[in-house]
DNA sequence: AACCCGTTCTTCATTTTTGTAGAACAGCAC
DNA sequence: GTGCTGTTCTACAAAAATGAAGAACGGGTT
C-alpha cells in the first residue's frame, strides 16, 4: 500500500508520541517496538514534508509544527474511535444463529438460552433447524450442535457434549401384535421403517439393510419425524436415538443400545463467530448446562 | 504495527471498494495489487468481525453492516484530509533556505528569484549566507550554491550551474606601483594578499604557497570580501573568481585563468527539502537561469 | 455451444516492515 | 569521576505484506 497519503495508522503513532514524550513510552502503549515507532514518524515526516519532533536522549519534543496537527490527529482518532464502535455495535446485534437437528431443540435447551438471554438482554439468537449439516465456515450458521460421525473441521472450536447412543424401538400397538424381538438375531419376520435421504449419512438405514431382508422395511422417509410417527402408530421398528424418545412413553426399547451407531455428539462454533465476545459467553454458558441434559 | 484496531489505512480501501464495486476496480485507484485489497478488506472484516461484501463473480457486493459503516469510514477521510491539508499549509509556510557565499548573492540572480516570486505568491525565501558549507543533509538549508572540489553527498539533487574559473587579480594601483606579472613564472617581486580560514578549503592560499615566497604573502584574511578590498587598494594581488569580479572595474587580470583552479559550480538541494513542490518548481525555474548569469 | 471479458482466488517470489540486540549519548546521583 | 537509567539510533534477522502470474468462475454476446 505504497500510494497517496498513505499509512493512516502513522497518525496514531504520531499522537502516542506526543502524548508520551518519547519514542520508547509510546512502544510500550501501542505494544510495538520502539525502532519502529521512530520509523514510523520518520515516515511521516517524510510524507509531509514537516520536522515533527526535535529528537534528543530524553525524548522527542514536539515543534510547533506538530502542536498545530495535534487538534487536527485527535479528531481523525475520535472518527476512528466512531467508527470502530459502530462495528461493534454491529456485530453484537448481529443474532447468534444455532443450527442442529429440529428435535435437539428441547424445552430445557430452550430454557438455557432463555437463561443465558435473561443476563444478556442485547444478544439475540437465531435457530436454523436442519438435518443437513449447515456449512459454519461458510458462514451458514454461528453454532452447530451435531453428531459427529467424522472429525469436524480442526478450524472449529469443539465442545463435546455427550456420546449419541441408538437402539431399536417399536410400540405397543406393535408389540401387542408382533412381539418385540429380543436382540439383533432376532430380526426375522419384523417389519421396519427407516429415514433415507441424499445430503445425509444414512448409517441408520444401512445398519438395518445389513441386518434384515430388503422386504422387511416396509417404509422409508426422508423426514425423521415422519419416521418417528409411523413407528408410534405400529407401522413398524425403527432406529431411534436413546435421549431423543426416552420421554416419550408411546416408544418401547427392543434391546440395549446398539454400540457399532454410538456417535460423539458435539457442539461446534465457526471461528468467525467465536470472535464475538458475546459468542465466548454463549458458548461458556450453555455447553455444560446442555451436556447436563444429557447425563 | 500488529497491535489495537490497527490499519487505519484499510478504512482507505473499504471505501475504494465500496465505490468502485469491485476490488480491481478499486487496486486500479488505489494503485496497488487487486489480491492487496482483497486482502486488506480480509482484514478489515476479520478485525470488525462483520461481513462487508458479498463476493461475487461481479465484484463485492456491499452489506447492510458496510452501508451503516460508509458515513463514518466518510468522515475518517474527511478528518484525514484536513490533516494533510494543514500539513501541506505548513509545509508551504516554510521560506525556502538558500545558502551560499555572499557576493553569490548577485543582483541578477535576486532578480531570478523575484521572478519566481511573482507568479508564486505563498513561497518565502530565506537567504544564508555564508562561506562555510551549511550542511544540507542536516537541514541547515534547502539549497545550496557551491563550488564543489569533491563529490557532493550523493543523496543531493544536484544541478550543475557552470564552472568557476580563477585568476590573479592586481588593481590599476598596484599596477602603476609596480607592475603585473604576465605569467605563473613573473611572480618574483610582488606581493600578495590571501584568504585563509579554519572551516573551509584552503585551495588559493595552497596554490599561492606553491608558486611564490612566504614573504611574498604581505595580508591574509579570514573574509573573502576583505582580501578584495586589499586587492582593490593596491596592498597586493590575489585570487579571485573570473566571473565574480568582471564587472568590478578596479579589478585588473595579470594573466589567462589558472586552469587548476576550476571547480564545478553547482546548485544543491536536499532530498527532504525536493519533496515539496514548491521547491522543485523553484529549481526547475531558477537553475538554467541562473546558469545563464554564467555562460 | 463457444468465446470473450471482468472478476475473484491461489500460489510463489520479492519487497517491505518489524523485532532484537547492542552501541552511543546525556543527565543524574553518589 | 563512576555507575545507573532512560533514551535514540543502527545493523541484521525474521516476519509480514505485496506483486505477478495463472486458474477458475459467471455473465453476456455471437
Amino acid at each position: 500500500m505504497k500510494n497517496g497519503f498513505r499509512n493512516w495508522s502513522d497518525i496514531r503513532v504520531f499522537l502516542s508520541v506526543f502524548r508520551e514524550g518519547s519514542t520508547l513510552a509510546a512502544s510500550r502503549k501501542l505494544k510495538v517496538s520502539q525502532p519502529t515507532v521512530a520509523r514510523r514518524i520518520d515516515v511521516l515526516e517524510r510524507e509531509t514534508g514537516l520536522t515533527l519532533f526535535e529528537r534528543g536522549t530524553h525524548g522527542f519534543k514536539p515543534t510547533p509544527e506538530a502542536l498545530r496537527l495535534v487538534p487536527l490527529a485527535e479528531a481523525i482518532e475520535a472518527s476512528v474511535l466512531e467508527f470502530a464502535d459502530c462495528a461493534k455495535d454491529l456485530t453484537s446485534t448481529q443474532p447468534i444463529r444455532i443450527t442442529a437437528y429440529s428435535a435437539n431443540f428441547s424445552a430445557r435447551m430452550i430454557e438455557i438460552v432463555n437463561e443465558f438471554s435473561a443476563n444478556n438482554q442485547d444478544v439475540a439468537f437465531e435457530f436454523l433447524s436442519s438435518v443437513r449439516a449447515l456449512d459454519l465456515t461458510a458462514g451458514e450458521a454461528d453454532i452447530a450442535l451435531r453428531l459427529a460421525r467424522t472429525d469436524p473441521d480442526p478450524d472449529l472450536i469443539c465442545r463435546k457434549i455427550s456420546t449419541a447412543r441408538w437402539s431399536l424401538f417399536g410400540s405397543r400397538n406393535y408389540a401387542d401384535k408382533f412381539g418385540l424381538p429380543r436382540s439383533t438375531n432376532d430380526l426375522a419376520g419384523h417389519q421396519f421403517v427407516t429415514f433415507q435421504r441424499d445430503d445425509v449419512p444414512n448409517v441408520f438405514h444401512e445398519w438395518l439393510t445389513n441386518h434384515v431382508e430388503p422386504d422387511q422395511i416396509v417404509m422409508s422417509f426422508t423426514e425423521l419425524e415422519l419416521m418417528h410417527a409411523a413407528i408410534r402408530s405400529g407401522q413398524g421398528l425403527g432406529i431411534s436415538n436413546v435421549k431423543l424418545v426416552e420421554t416419550d412413553m408411546s416408544f418401547i426399547r427392543c434391546f440395549d443400545e446398539i454400540p457399532e451407531l454410538a456417535v460423539p455428539h458435539l457442539m461446534l462454533i465457526s471461528p468467525e463467530a467465536y470472535r464475538r465476545p458475546e459468542v465466548r459467553a454463549f458458548v461458556k454458558f450453555f455447553a455444560p448446562r446442555y451436556a447436563a441434559i444429557y447425563k
